[in-house]
DNA sequence: GATTTTTTGATTTACGTACATCAAATTTGG
DNA sequence: CCAAATTTGATGTACGTAAATCAAAAAATC
């Protein structure tokens, strides 16, 4: 049976009130009583029982995510993913709440940030835009003891307890040796489709894309990256107007706005084969893999990043460990055999 | 706040020691009390803490894993994170007890369930081999109301609640459709290193890339199956001679053994390219990804698979509901670029 | 050495549920 | 309608921890 309080009470010869008082961290103990409970704690390896004292405290975890105001599907999936998170609410003891601010809005995100020192969450996951005054905001946050996770996009250089995404670089990486080996000895140009340069994630992503694909696959070059500002008109658009230049063998969509590309392959392409990487798992890019107009989706699972920031956040108020391996958020590959 | 018991009796106006016989299903309510009372907790939305509960009747999960007794990296590691998991006991109430039974024996699995049958565990994860007694000897504990899943390799048509494992199936196209790719415009022969064909696992797998291979890559012809019995040494010899064929241009490992694999390919091609896609990443399929000597790797998360399947028989025995999309096991595709 | 301050002990209640006991009320069978 | 059987209520204890109160003991201060 493993040890209790009273265990450790016994072993140490004070009182519950005492074991209580260090456990806690409540004023009034004598350094060496402490001491000869800690001692006490640790030979007999005590563990709280952290149910029982969630039970008696009457806990809960108030959590806030904040997430930018963006229409796009992956934001829409996130927040699907949090609305199921809170109706696990009950269960997980967690009490969870959602501020959207504008995107790409450093002093907005500050502003809500100081607001939520005030209020007390014991938790914060949030889409980090990158900025220095964010990043101090957050360092500010993590030195008055408040757990903060970043979620999809990073922050790094703070001091943010956890990341719950996906390595943008890495992601980039591989989209450029699939569609290196998709392409085999072909020559030609690849077309690049991104949101907006300003987004961390589309910037990693590019960068890793284009070192591998320079390094590695010298015979495929680059052009000029489009800007679809993850809006399926523009993004159509764009497209369109690349697909002009007939020496074009494949498309990197490292963004949102996948509809309009998806629009423009399929009334480009009928007389040429192109090789089509694309992020992120929506029913329209599965519709395009199944269909070989899309080759293969990159995806991160919003479903995981959410549940896992809500364990990390959890375990952090508590003070506990949590399983690495676990919370790692992967990059999922899908191909048209491997599909969820 | 959530309702409490309290809240049922009051609401049903019958007393807390009615409300407890209700729930925990013991005898002596009259159906029409019993319906009240049921009525009421629907009303209010009641949900049973868990946690308090299992406090009260100082629950433990006493669970069981079947394995086979199979020597190769795949197995150490799933009694690797067996034992992981273990060390979390004290914290997640489980109780976790490993049985070993010799590989590719249907009666002393057979057997062993039957012994478990009589000590009572509240949930059995085990690697099924395929064969009708074992299936028959599930299904009767399943219905004698023991919480059993698979575990990696799964027992189809059987009555088991879960399967925490990957899609083999779906695994196998997977590489016949990477191998295609990667392979371009060349034609030739696919050298397959399998473990043993007796395994459903690699059956499958290797049903899945036949299917895919000569449905869509028909230049690419499949030659006769090596079985390496996941021994590196028997593994090398028989790589090591089918490479002598100048046609092979892929080869496609769907099952342990790969070191020999691996020593065989960097003896034979210093001077021919050959493009390779193996299961299971250990230290050594890492390596020779890195070092171009393997092209992509399909792994299944053994940590995830352990973890899962303990979720899932907790909730089993507590007739609680899982989050499906989170027991999803995957097949994780690594290039040299995402490896964890 | 008396007084104040700090430290410790003893005890109680609470959290939400499980489970046991015994008495009281109700229903059922004859 | 009475006795027996069944159903229900009332109550208490337990699980492991948190938190509060008040008294007692020890240490520090003058």
């Amino acid at each position: 049976m493993r040890p209790t309080v009273h265990d450790i009470a016994a072993a140490a010869g004070v009182s519950l009130a005492t074991v209580d008082r260090v456990l806690n961290q409540r004023p009034g103990v004598r350094h060496v009583t402490r001491e000869k409970v800690e001692n006490a704690i640790r030979e007999l390896g005590y563990i709280r029982d952290v149910a029982a004292a969630n039970l008696a405290k009457g806990r809960t975890y108030p959590l806030v995510f904040i997430l930018p105001a963006s229409d796009n599907s992956f934001m829409h999936g996130l927040n699907a993913e949090i609305r199921q998170a809170v109706l696990r609410s009950p269960a997980e003891r967690t009490d969870i709440r959602t501020i959207e601010v504008p995107a790409f809005d450093p002093t907005a995100l500050v502003s809500v940030l100081e607001e939520l020192s005030r209020e007390k969450p014991c938790g914060i996951a949030m889409v980090a835009t990158d900025a220095p005054d964010v990043r101090a905001a957050v360092d500010r946050l993590v030195r008055e003891r408040f757990p903060i996770v970043t979620l999809v996009s990073d922050l790094t250089g703070s001091l943010r307890h956890h990341y719950a995404g996906v390595d943008n670089i890495a992601a980039g990486r591989t989209a450029a040796r699939l569609l290196g080996r998709f392409l085999g000895p072909r020559k030609g140009e690849i077309a690049v489709l991104a949101g907006s340069m300003l987004v961390r994630d589309h910037r990693e992503r590019l960068e890793g894309f284009t070192s591998v694909l320079a390094e590695e696959f010298p015979d495929l070059a680059i052009l000029p990256v489009l800007e679809g500002r993850d809006d399926p008109e523009v993004a159509h658009r764009l497209v369109t107007d690349a697909l002009g230049n007939a020496g074009i063998v494949g498309v990197y969509s490292l963004g949102a706005g996948n509809r309009g590309l998806i629009r423009a392959l399929k009334e480009k392409s009928v007389d040429r084969t192109l090789t089509v990487i694309a992020h992120e798992l929506t029913p329209h890019t599965r519709a395009a893999l199944l269909d070989n107009t899309i080759d293969a989706i990159l995806n991160q699972d919003a479903g995981h990043e959410v549940r896992s920031a809500i364990r990390v956040l959890k375990a952090k108020a508590d003070g506990l460990a949590v399983i690495e391996a676990q919370e790692r958020i992967r990059l999922d590959i899908f191909l048209k055999d491997n599909l969820p």
